[in-house]
DNA sequence: GCGCCACTTTAGACTTTGTCTAAATCCGAA
DNA sequence: TTCGGATTTAGACAAAGTCTAAAGTGGCGC
């Protein structure tokens, strides 16, 4: 049981794997950083230049309604794509990085407890540095 | 002891009281929404008509620094300022909109043990939808 | 009170991020 | 091979925010 490739994970949301949609993926979903649309756009044109922006874009729209990845609005002006879908917690560095927190490695009590509302889903922001 | 004037609040972060930054406080200080700048711009020109864009995005920004607002990117394209700036919790309806959720009705562990950070602060943003 | 000078405000140009549109292209099924 | 729906493209458009140059304001020393 060897990991799916790009081509079947694609192919198991139901998005049609073009071979526009499979460098995008290829991309966006190995990467560990936190890339904003224009960052997949310049990394996806170095391997086939003629991609348009509306592409770039409409495609993270269509992995992130089909599940592959969660768009994040952590920072001013800028959203990005997080291929980790499984929970987790974010710590954004004094240079505006994004570091992913596991989600042992905090515990919050009192979500459900809460007055008035019904709550989905929750997560930790922090702000903070790397420890030297 | 009276609480302070907003002219008084603005003098003690030593910002110059003028007639736009007082008509602009006045709102953005006493408001439980959490509004973006051209809501911000919206309600300060039913008052004061000739202000520009610019005067409450700078005046904003300048509130910000000062410490009478904090400055929010929760949701996607939105940046929006919030006058509370005691610590608490957001929460997001499934309209947008934006909650407050009391420091204290959530409680969370293990941000100082967190591996490779120093931490300095941390909220908890929380999706769902106001209970019937 | 007068004038200077730094601070503030203004309008509009500009930039960045993202969406929309219409035409061209691609590709699987018959 | 041909057709038709899905996909892609370039560029126009829109929204949010910043920047600039010029004009306005007001506190302070005289």
């Amino acid at each position: 049981m060897t990991s799916p490739t790009v081509r079947e994970r694609l192919e198991a949301a139901g998005i049609r794997p073009s071979a526009q949609r499979l460098v995008i993926a290829d991309f966006v979903l190995h990467t560990d950083a936190h890339p904003s649309a224009d960052d997949v756009l310049d990394a996806v044109r170095s391997q086939l230049p003629m991609v348009s922006r509306a592409t770039v874009y409409n495609t993270l729209n269509l992995f992130a309604e089909h599940g592959l990845l969660t768009k994040l609005a952590l920072t001013e002006g800028r959203v990005v794509f997080d291929p980790k879908t499984e929970r987790h917690h974010h710590l954004i560095d004094d240079e505006g990085r994004i570091h992913d927190v596991p989600w042992g490695a905090l515990r919050v009590r009192g979500v459900g407890q809460l007055e008035g509302f019904e709550v989905d889903e929750h997560q930790v922001v922090l702000r903070g540095r790397r420890r030297s």
